[in-house]
DNA sequence: CAAGAATTTCGTAATTTGACTACATTAATC
DNA sequence: GATTAATGTAGTCAAATTACGAAATTCTTG
């Protein structure tokens, strides 16, 4: 199980020209010699010329070859630092707890990595001018695209959910070109998704998809927040990625209230402070 | 608290002279900001010349800056290097978004420290012998409630979920010896749920509470995962207990399946493979 | 199927950036 | 006032990056 850039390696490895492949094998064989190597040595041992290591790095969407040996480190760090033992029979209740945090854990670390290649910006702009907001999900999705509006309407901006297959064709066969669907979805499969979004979309409503990036839901949205499903090889690995989900969209909302500004903050004071007098009046009653 | 480079430049601290300590300073302050600025731009940010820069890398035992970004990079891949900064104004969408990130990250960080002193061998052994888990929870607790019960029940235990006032109370008086109420409450003081499971205790159901270990909640309950409710300062602050919760639950999911065996293996097995093969099918089809 | 156009792929050579060194100067300490 | 440590200036050198052009590949079109 590899993370980072040279799992992102070896996903683009057939986009890759006969050149930029030698580099990309050669890195994933010696990956500790290229963190200390220059452009020349890489280039001299994958035999090929130094800016076609530079357009490799390019390919991958990164900056440039420094940026690469920065992430290689990164990628390096984790099995170490982080040895993701899977839970196994043998563990006490304790100790299976701690590994299920650690891979909760590692999972955030991941998606923040990820943060800086993600549309937020757009997402913001998309949503600042929406009529309302619509969340999408099926099964342990909508269970997020509920936690999801809960949290967004405190923002005061219409939000709904849509959580089942009817809701989510209906509410697609009425969309507004200001309408915005925010999707959960694990794999960006179900059928049901995907056609009640090509219908949205003919509508001219904004999409935006938490979900595979490969998947066919993913080439529907107009905006992508990337979430590559994790292999689960172990029965006990819970689906991590509605922990991951979860987190985006606290900090896709907290980015939209700061687009939205002086209004968001005033309608999120004034809601927290509806909780805590309830709180404190309830207090008072016991 | 801190590890690699970042914990020793604390230690290097004392030794330091002064146009270093500035330095040590700023890179403490701003490291991920280091791993992208090159030794001009440290310098100009410490007040002092690139030269002095260097000196303070080769203290610190390095070889020069370049070493010194790249164990930056490697610290900052550790957990526990990730501190918590509040979103203000000035943030652009990506920043805001990664600093929530660090926030929930660092919540998590600190809740499997916490791990070793929660009570998840008696709450496996309580839920291995339960007749029915209710998950219950108000308000955004709710969604956390749901999530869990959708998570439980593909273990082949009875689940069921309670997330407003009438049907808590309900059930809670109705409850039986052997059922199990998991409360989700982020304050522990709802005067709702409160009433409703002194009521359930009476009753000798038993009750494991995510929640404040001060709340009349947890006084109530049997068993208390503690969840300190942090002081939200910032308005931006989006509520990661919640995260922290469902984490929690994801833990407990898991020790629970290890302390049940080999069926609720299986039927987590089965459950798997049923959402795949709707996948593959549905794949098909498209 | 071949010729040629167009595009992609790749390398040579020049440019620029930035880490690092040598040395001078200032401040601190004895 | 001498000695040592601390810091800065200016220069050097290596290495990443860019510009440009050649080669190879693919795509047309007669």
């Amino acid at each position: 199980m590899t993370t980072g850039i040279l799992r992102q390696i070896d996903l683009d490895l057939p986009r890759l020209s006969r050149s930029e492949t030698r580099i990309a094998e050669w890195i994933r064989e010696n990956p500790r010699q290229t963190v200390d190597a220059s452009i020349g040595e890489v280039a001299a041992n994958a035999g090929v010329s130094e800016p076609t290591v530079i357009r490799f790095c390019r390919r991958l969407g990164l900056a440039g070859f420094r940026d690469l040996k920065t992430r290689l480190v990164a990628a390096l760090q984790s099995p170490e630092n982080f040895l993701h033992r899977d839970v196994d029979d043998a563990d006490g209740p304790s100790e299976a707890a701690a590994k299920v945090l650690d891979g909760s854990i590692r999972t955030l670390v991941d998606l923040r990595e990820q943060t800086p290649t993600m549309p937020f910006r757009a997402a913001v702009e998309t949503m600042t001018t929406a009529r309302e907001l619509v969340f999408v999900g099926l099964g342990a999705s909508g269970h997020v695209a509920r936690d999801a509006s809960h949290k967004f309407f405190r923002l005061g901006i219409p939000c709904s959910t849509a959580v089942d297959a009817q809701t989510i064709l209906q509410r697609a066969a009425i969309a507004s070109a200001r309408d915005v669907f925010v999707v959960v979805s694990h794999t960006g499969t179900w059928p049901e998704i995907v056609t009640a979004m090509a219908i949205a979309a003919e509508r001219h409503a904004r999409i935006v998809a938490l979900t595979d990036p490969r998947s066919p839901l993913a080439t529907t949205a107009d905006l992508v927040f990337a979430c590559h499903p994790v292999e689960d090889t172990n029965v006990f690995t819970p689906m991590s990625s509605r922990l991951a989900q979860l987190a985006l969209l606290d900090a896709l909302q907290v980015a939209l209230a700061l687009g939205i500004g002086e209004p968001a903050k005033q309608n999120l004071r004034a809601s927290k402070e509806a909780l805590s007098e309830m709180r404190a009046s309830a207090c008072g009653s016991n």
